[in-house]
DNA sequence: TAATTTGCCTAAACCGATTAGGCAAATGGA
DNA sequence: TCCATTTGCCTAATCGGTTTAGGCAAATTA
């Protein structure tokens, strides 16, 4: 019959797509092969299995995210480049909420140390690099921004912060500028 | 043939433990009937289906981390109240991940309104009356703790802060000590 | 003890995940 | 161009989880 052209990479990248659509878990081989017009069993020369398929979407958003921030933070430093990678961040998140959560998805050691994983630690790096932290304090920060940004926007997009004042993008501008006097003045006399 | 005494309570309070066990993901009646030795159809006198039972176990792990969170605040303030506050909110997350998971699961805007969700709003509220925050700075505070509190659980009990120095206690203790000093000084001059 | 309620059962339908095996379309020499 | 091979999607089947309907026996109440 007809052949619709399937591949791993054409799989993954509607994966990602109905992500942002239906939401990650709902992502499954099922849906997957309704949205190609396949039967279900017919993806399964293209990934191992629902949790490959769903590894394969992680994986890719981590890419994607991490090119992003990577822009981002390209010829800034300081508070300049902290607004621009936290920015980056929540930009991401909300525009694509599916891929986001992907992101999050829990990978074996293996798989997260061939992702985009270290990458995000080398930005999250660069980025403190302007704050001049002695160590353990820039291994705190890291913890802390990493902290505030997967946090802040995992309830934003909840609707953790809706139907309430102040907007979701003052707080978020106030955090930032609080966390770039925060890591000016790290570790401070206690 | 022999009763076993199901309840909604009991499956509700078996399914938090099941939760901590293996996943709050996997925590479904299919599972919950076999660990209470009946079969699965036999739950559905007491929980209307899987999303009910999921959702329950969110409530009862609402309403028991509002009153660890409750207990551990009272009688403190300033930076007293805010490490109790954290302490309470990472412990019970290390103690109760599939618990905490399900603290997370999204609840429809009646469900949330009638659960402890709004008690935690008001303790959080309550730690940050220490620190005499003008709107909507304490606002913007409620958000930033929620957010910290909330992402570095996750990334810990995700493993994302293990084997690398310094450990994840440490760099929690600086953290909190850190947004004590922020909020002390909040808003600084920029 | 008889009547009623209630709890767990069996049976069955449906759906998603996954594997095995088949056939037709694409591909790539001769 | 034709045949051989590879490859892509299909059918068929199994398994397990979710959910509903209806039945029988145990518990409860009178």
């Amino acid at each position: 019959m007809a052949r619709v052209g399937l591949t791993t990479e054409r799989l993954v990248r509607a994966g990602a797509e109905l992500a942002d659509e239906i939401g990650f878990e709902q992502t499954t081989p099922a849906e997957l092969a309704r949205r190609f017009g396949v039967k279900t069993a017919s993806l399964y020369s293209h990934v191992k299995n629902a949790h490959d398929l769903k590894t394969r979407v992680a994986l890719l958003a981590l890419e994607e995210l991490a090119d992003r921030a990577s822009e981002a933070v390209a010829g800034r430093s300081g508070a300049d480049a902290l607004t621009a990678f936290a920015d980056a961040y929540r930009d991401y998140a909300l525009a694509h909420p599916g891929r986001f959560t992907a992101a999050r998805y829990p990978l074996d050691e293996e798989t997260a140390a061939a992702s985009a994983a270290p990458r995000h630690s080398r930005l999250n790096r660069a980025v403190l690099r302007g704050y001049d932290l002695a160590e353990p304090y820039e291994t705190h920060a890291m913890r802390l921004l990493g902290s505030v940004f997967s946090g802040y926007v995992t309830l934003e997009s909840a609707g953790g912060f809706a139907r309430s004042a102040p907007d979701a993008q003052e707080s978020w501008t106030e955090i930032v500028r609080a966390l770039d006097t925060l890591l000016r003045t790290w570790p401070a006399a206690h």
